[in-house]
DNA sequence: GTATTTAGTTTAAGGTCCTAATTATGGGGA
DNA sequence: TCCCCATAATTAGGACCTTAAACTAAATAC
């Protein structure tokens, strides 16, 4: 029933301390003054979390804010120096690595590339670990300040064992990927859905903001979605919600990779829509081939039929979730977006009810198909934010 | 971003009170000692909390608990005589209005049959509160004692501006139906749509009972869902989150009610099912046509065809949302359920990932088609659970 | 250089929970 | 019948938290 636990007088403290730090999180930059008024607590228990927080390190001054007559305010922000963060993005041909301050402003990145059959845990760990050790020594960071690596990865993460990797496309089954990272000092490992983590970061930082119930459609070599309802990812029992490349759309349709016929990836997914074009699919060269089809006359029917289906996907995703905005993001719903974005919004109009269609927007993810490695950062330190310490 | 809001001390006693009061509801009895261990607090403040209980006449002492040596334990139970709550469901023909005791165990109820274009909201509104007039004085309940009334409506309710109603079906759109049954003296009114109540319901009560991720796949005259994620129903941006019925399940359709094509409710809703077998379809008499079909050995093929479409749509369900748990309900989800609970596993068995399939299980309700009414009077239960005192 | 204004800090008061000690209440045995 | 024992419930004391209000600090304006 999810009824809410037991509270004592400390976790009133742990939840201010947690309201305070997202608050100066978000606002990149504000004097206690304003932190009272944006928070609703007294001067009195701000002036004092904030005096914690500096203690620890994980706050600073940062210089006075022009005043005509009073007390200037004395502005605070987080200490972005005062750890690190990592996000790791598994694709299903490469491995991306990237590393960012509290502030999640990229420092460094570097990606290793996945030769068709290279998917193995084991040497997709290597890489992981192996490109962090690279960055931490090409940044000169200390190790030791790491305070976390979000790892997004192409399947299902079933939470509750421990972090179980299910990713059918590149041959993973049951993969504890958590615990092959662990090592003895290694920094927490936090493991989800690489489209939960690109609609956290798009939700955060990108076409997302301000919005709390959020779908973001992520088309890219598979199709997925993650669905954000009151501002937190919805998982469902298995971490598993969202599947929806493989929600069938034409009954006995055509063949998908997953096994399945008539799935949306079949019918919407950049290589179905490849091979409806009569192009051949190399794995390699299917981004480019991609973006050459987008601009090929003879191609536009496949791709408005592409974009058709993709738009009934997306209608029905209204009716079921009723969000305030759809967000079209991975490389391939981002080239598609640019060119049939009015076609897509079309079809979805004719599925969706008029109530729910009238209350949703659909438009492009605004940071790229890159921002995976930032959404698994940000689920990091949206751990640290709410209540974290940094041991 | 639903950050957390601001807490004060008094907080901390407001959830715990509400977290007392929960677990006390749910296992009908336990002494302050059991009510420590269930909840984790200390037998002091459990002692506290209970003697404010106690006080306001919430909570009573119901007993003695044997004990073998020692002090025996004091029984406490929530003090149903305390108020009273009533549950109101409007269907597409009727409006069924309940009355509960504060252990929601029925009672009274009474029936207002609706006739054929007898659902305005004038109407309507008019009869909910003259049954509810008449329950009162059938049980001699003081009026002032009514803690709230739960209603449940046909469609989509909006609760950002106000309660408003839209419900194509009976032909409401923004029916302020909240601000219409509100009176001088009247207790509050929740609305909520019907589907989302009957959810609720199976999940305190019946086969939902111990499920955080749970969907209740409502079949009645129309189609409906509600999701269940961590034990809280999901609503969306609008409340409207669940329109199942009008995801579209072919491509260009037979026509739907809602007047667009392909919807799953025109291969699988009663109705359609009734066209599809060549019997005429009268109103009232739907639901009786319906059972008998049911045991037509003509009509199989037909009732087999409408199952996989509904299995079908139960899988991409389970691909979308991965529950745990998949709950076949409404009168007739029920009947249907009866006969063709495995052809219905089947179909959705051969929709959903093995993964996700493999982790949810499909049932039948267990509370009956009646049982909006009950979960009606459960939302407002909630809410007297969760920190509303009784003014 | 003083008055004014606004920001931030200190202090006292009111709540809350927890631990530990104390009191209450039944059963069992002499 | 009376006393002891075991267990439940209550009370007392201490720690922690927020708030309101008084107070101090640091600017500008005249």
């Amino acid at each position: 029933m999810s009824r809410p636990r037991r509270e004592t007088v400390r976790d009133v403290r742990r939840n201010n301390r947690s309201v305070i730090l997202s608050t100066l999180f978000f606002a990149r930059e504000a004097s206690r003054f304003e932190l009272a008024r944006l928070t609703g607590l007294s001067p009195a228990t701000v002036g004092n979390v904030v005096a914690d927080l500096m203690g620890e390190g994980v706050v600073v001054e940062a210089g006075l804010k022009d005043s005509d007559g009073g007390r200037p305010q004395i502005l605070l922000a987080i200490n972005v120096a005062h750890g690190h963060l990592a996000g790791v993005d598994v694709g299903e041909s490469r491995v991306r690595v990237e590393l960012f301050d509290l502030g999640l402003r990229g420092l460094a990145k570097t990606e290793v590339p996945l030769r068709p059959g290279g998917e193995d845990p084991e040497e997709v760990a290597r890489h992981i670990v192996h490109a962090l050790d690279g960055l931490l020594e090409l940044t000169g960071l200390e190790p030791g300040g790491l305070m976390g690596v979000g790892v997004g990865v192409p399947g299902t993460v079933s939470r509750q064992p421990a972090s179980l990797v299910h990713a059918p496309t590149i041959g993973w089954k049951a993969v504890p990927l958590g615990a092959m990272l662990a090592g003895p000092r290694t920094p927490p490992f936090v493991i989800d859905n690489g489209a939960k983590m690109l609609g956290l970061a798009e939700s955060w930082f990108g076409a997302g903001r301000g919005a709390e119930d959020l779908i973001m459609a992520l088309v890219g070599t598979g199709i997925g979605a993650s669905i954000i309802s009151d501002g937190v990812t919805y998982r469902g029992s298995m971490g598993g919600a969202g599947e929806w490349g493989h929600t069938k759309v034409v009954r006995n349709g055509l063949a998908c990779r997953c096994g399945g016929r008539g799935c949306l990836e079949a019918y919407a997914g950049p290589q179905a829509i490849l091979r409806a074009a009569g192009r051949s699919v190399e794995g390699a060269d299917e981004r480019s081939a991609f973006a050459a089809l987008l601009f090929d006359p003879a191609a536009r029917p496949v791709l408005e039929e592409a974009v058709r289906h993709l738009g009934r996907g997306i209608g029905n995703l209204i009716n079921l979730f009723n969000p305030e905005r759809v967000l079209l993001g991975g490389w391939a719903g981002l080239l598609l977006g640019m060119e049939f974005l009015p076609q897509l919004r079309e079809a979805a109009g004719e599925i969706a009810l008029p109530y729910h269609f009238a209350h949703a927007s659909i438009e492009r993810g605004r940071l790229g198909a890159e921002a995976v490695s930032l959404g698994a950062a940000a689920l990091v330190l949206d751990d640290f934010l709410s209540g974290g310490t940094r041991s």
